[in-house]
DNA sequence: AGCACGCCGACT
DNA sequence: GTCGGCGTGCTC
């Protein structure tokens, strides 16, 4: 009975494809194992084998697998599973999410190379133009080429009708070659030969044959001593395990030496299998830590809730030691055998967490994060597939790794934005995907927040989920005090020093003189925001984009942020032609430009974007000021999280009705989790914190609820407002973004598409088109749609698939064809 | 997604 | 006249 596949190809489209299997596989193919096929009428992919059934196509021969590789599944049907869920409620396709979850090394895919005919060398005798010429000689000197290569070579775009020529001339030819691409990281070692340590005599000789008090017998001999086993003579397991060539070389050991002697078969060289996780086998007895009465009610509590309930919201305060409770769960769920998924954000996920996470369970954790490179991410997938973790500390990305057995999974920082994926498709939320996870494997979920989302909080408080309340810091830290800075009164007072109030300035000093640190915050990096003119208020604007260009200092330039166009800084207005250019605002950049004047004996260090780019860069920042190096820290939002150093003792909000005003609907909420995070920075041990906010509008509630470090009545105040708007958690959001170069156009398609999804799903459903804060970038047009589909009594699939089928239906209509279409399923 | 095929503007 | 732009359709 011949067997068929239908495969998942890591492609943009929505479907399955099907081919055969070679009848040698027809026993051992699973689902879940990977196979090479060849898709098209020469791509090589790595498909993922979804079904195993007989059903021949009736439409098409299904082509041959080529390869099925793997011993084992390298996908859990769990994983599959959740693929499943997060293509349907994303509205993306499931090759777009085997993209987003599998590493690139385990998709091995062909590559398209070019040489020369088979036999050809005689270029001569071909008929060729002058770009022909370049080309074949470029490929004789070569040998392969890529096209990319080729392309370089040419400088030109594409390449591709030159090469057809050139193959119907048959002087090149065009092959697939497919490359594995993940290595298992290999060291070299070298030892003795087996067989000269079994005789002793055979080792005498050697040493004897070879000439006395030379570098060959020298190197003999210090090898020996390094297979010594105290007294019993040389150990043949340590011999059979060998030495680190790299490190015997070090010793001081020619490796001409170590090569002749292998040469001669006297040692012998061989490459060993390492992890790239270094040494992961550490399984001593968990540190085990002294938790408070609060931490172990907690605990307690957290337990109950969890033998009738899955959903467990832990609200701490900063400084309540959520860790170490998490670290208990962890332990608890491991002795019953269970996995333990415990995701944090990318800048939380620092050494310090590592170290005490690791100590804490005792067992091999494997870590998980963006800076990893893709070889280590496709060994830690291997290494859970093959169970030699239990424990996987990640970022949001590692919610799609192939889990089987899931207990636990522990979401820190719940709150935090950055487990939503906003770019590229699959836009999911970690969060919410975890949550499916934990129906999918049976698994509890443990969420746990100083300020949490707003939709968790409700759902804390309605009784879909537990809540467990911490209020108390751990050991004796307090609270810090917060102070609001007038900055209306300031400027009118003229008591500004720069961008610092009389205030902040002042208390920057004494924490300096104290010999304590101090952070400053401040949303936004470069220089100055925008450049403008003061005669006339011409404004500096990107070219391809309708936004403000950022000037730097550093390189003197002024840059978009949306598309990356630089230009040198105007120095004359071109509307009214004056030369009163102004900077105008403040990024981080120009904070510190400013502290180097105000206070020159101060040591300031930046952290953003821009100074954190290389993989080493951030951690270092972080170590200078752990240490001392620095004083003042200004930074971006990356300064907000997870920092904790005793010494700091200031926190400046350089200004907060930035993010107060930002225009979206979490605004709020986003700017008090951020007001609030930062202020934990501050007074982590038995030194009082200060923090210190400059706003024009010290009304502002939220900036009351921050002074009163209130989140319950933020969360109040907040869900009343969403509940009038129509905001989640009272709603579901889609959001469309439509882009399109020609303006009129993209307006009449927008409007079409309203018309419609209107008819569809009902008039009050549908919001917009709406032009959005930056719309234009990259010279194309932005409309924002959003759907608004209430919470209960709807079926939200059925939605979808309205939505989907709408869309479909546009993509070739007159009058839309031509608009790009984003769809954003719980857009934030 | 990648790639081929096909139909319109600016250039050797 | 061709090169090359991208709009459209297809891949088991």
């Amino acid at each position: 009975m011949p067997l068929y596949a239908d495969l998942l190809l890591p492609l943009k489209v929505n479907q399955l494809f099907t081919y055969s299997i070679p009848e040698k596989y027809s026993e051992t193919v699973k689902v879940g194992h990977r196979a090479i096929v060849q898709f098209g009428p020469k791509k090589i992919q790595t498909g993922l084998i979804w079904r195993i059934h007989q059903n021949k196509p009736e439409n098409y021969l299904p082509k041959e697998i080529i390869q099925v590789l793997d011993e084992h599944p390298v996908a859990t049907q769990k994983l599959m599973d959740v693929y499943q869920w997060i293509a349907g409620y994303y509205l993306c396709t499931l090759g777009e999410v085997m993209n987003a979850s599998m590493p690139s090394a385990l998709r091995l895919n062909s590559e398209s190379k070019i040489s020369l005919f088979d036999g050809v060398t005689d270029l001569s005798a071909f008929d060729l133009n002058e770009k022909e010429k370049i080309l074949v000689k470029e490929i004789a000197e070569k040998g392969i080429l890529t096209f990319n290569e080729a392309e370089k070579v040419m400088g030109l775009k594409s390449v591709h009708g030159l090469i057809n020529k050139l193959v119907e001339k048959k002087a090149i030819t065009v092959f697939e070659e497919l490359e594995e691409k993940f290595h298992p990281k290999l060291i070299r070692k070298l030892r003795l030969k087996s067989e000269i340590l079994e005789k002793k005599d055979e080792l005498e000789n050697i040493l004897n044959s070879l000439e006395k008090k030379s570098l060959m017998q020298d190197a003999v001999l210090k090898y020996l001593q390094r297979i010594q086993d105290a007294d019993l003579g040389f150990s043949s397991v340590k011999n059979k395990s060998g030495v680190l060539k790299s490190e015997f070389i070090e010793s001081g050991v020619s490796e001409s030496s170590v090569n002749t002697l292998s040469k001669k078969n006297i040692f012998e060289l061989f490459d060993e299998e390492v992890s790239r996780f270094g040494d992961i086998n550490l399984s001593e007895n968990p540190e085990i830590k002294e938790l408070s009465i609060e931490q172990n009610s907690a605990i307690t509590k957290i337990n109950d809730y969890f033998k009738n309930g899955d959903t467990v919201l832990l609200h701490g305060i900063t400084g309540s030691g959520k860790t170490e409770i998490y670290i208990q769960l962890i332990r608890e769920y491991l002795s019953r055998g269970k996995q333990i998924l415990y995701i944090l954000p990318e800048i939380a996920l620092t050494h310090q967490i590592v170290s005490r996470i690791r100590k804490g369970v005792g067992v091999p954790v494997g870590i998980y994060h963006s800076k990893f490179t893709d070889n280590e991410r496709a060994e830690l997938w291997h290494d859970l597939v093959k169970k030699k973790f239990q424990v996987i500390l990640g970022v949001r990305s590692a919610v799609l790794l192939p889990f089987d057995e899931l207990g636990l999974i522990v979401i820190d920082e719940e709150h935090d934005s950055s487990y939503k994926q906003n770019e590229p498709d699959p836009k999911y939320h970690a969060r919410d995907t975890s949550l499916i996870m934990a129906q999918i494997h049976k698994a509890k979920v443990l969420l746990g927040s100083a300020t949490p989302s707003l939709e968790s909080y409700f759902n804390a408080t309605n009784g879909k989920w537990g809540l467990v309340e911490l209020t108390q810091r751990y050991g004796t830290a307090q609270l810090p005090v917060i102070n609001l800075v007038d900055m209306k009164k300031e400027k009118k007072w003229k008591r500004m020093k720069g961008h610092f109030s009389s205030n902040l300035f002042q208390e920057l000093q004494d924490c300096l003189t104290r010999n304590e640190q101090a952070i400053l915050f401040q949303n936004r990096k470069g220089y100055s925001p925008y450049l403008s003119c003061a005669t006339c208020f011409w404004i500096m604007k990107c070219k391809n984009c309708n936004v403000n260009l950022t000037y730097y200092l550093g390189t003197h330039e002024s840059k978009c942020h949306y598309c990356g166009y630089t230009s040198p800084p105007a120095t004359v207005c071109p509307d009214c032609g004056n030369n009163n250019i102004k900077l105008n605002s403040f990024g981080t950049e120009k904070l510190e430009d400013e502290l180097h004047l105000l206070l020159p004996d101060a040591k300031v260090q930046r952290m953003d974007l821009d100074t954190t780019r290389s993989k080493t860069s951030y951690q270092e920042i972080l170590e200078n000021f752990g240490s001392g190096k620095t004083q003042i820290l200004v930074g971006t939002q990356m300064v907000t999280k997870g920092l904790d150093f005793e010494n700091v003792s200031l926190i400046g909000i350089m200004d907060a009705d930035q993010m107060l005003n930002y225009p979206d609907f979490r605004s709020h909420e986003r700017s008090y989790q951020l007001m609030e995070q930062v202020s934990g920075r501050a007074g982590r041990r038995e030194k009082l914190g200060k923090v210190l906010i400059q706003c024009k509008d010290t009304e502002h509630p939220i900036l009351n609820f921050v002074y009163y470090h209130d989140y319950k009545r933020m969360y109040e105040y907040e869900l009343e407002l969403r509940k009038r708007f129509l905001y989640p958690p009272f709603s579901r959001l889609i959001q469309f973004t439509l882009k399109h170069a020609d303006e009129n156009y993209l307006s009449n398609g927008a409007n079409l598409l309203t018309k419609n999804l209107k008819v569809s799903l009902g008039a009050t459903r549908v919001v917009g088109p709406e032009t959005p804060f930056v719309n234009k970038i990259r010279n194309k047009y932005i409309l924002n749609l959003m759907v608004k589909l209430e919470r209960q009594g709807l079926d939200l699939k059925k939605c979808k698939k309205i939505i989907t089928d709408i869309l479909n239906d546009h993509r070739m209509r007159e009058g839309f064809k031509g608009i790009y279409v984003v769809v954003d399923v719980d857009p934030g």
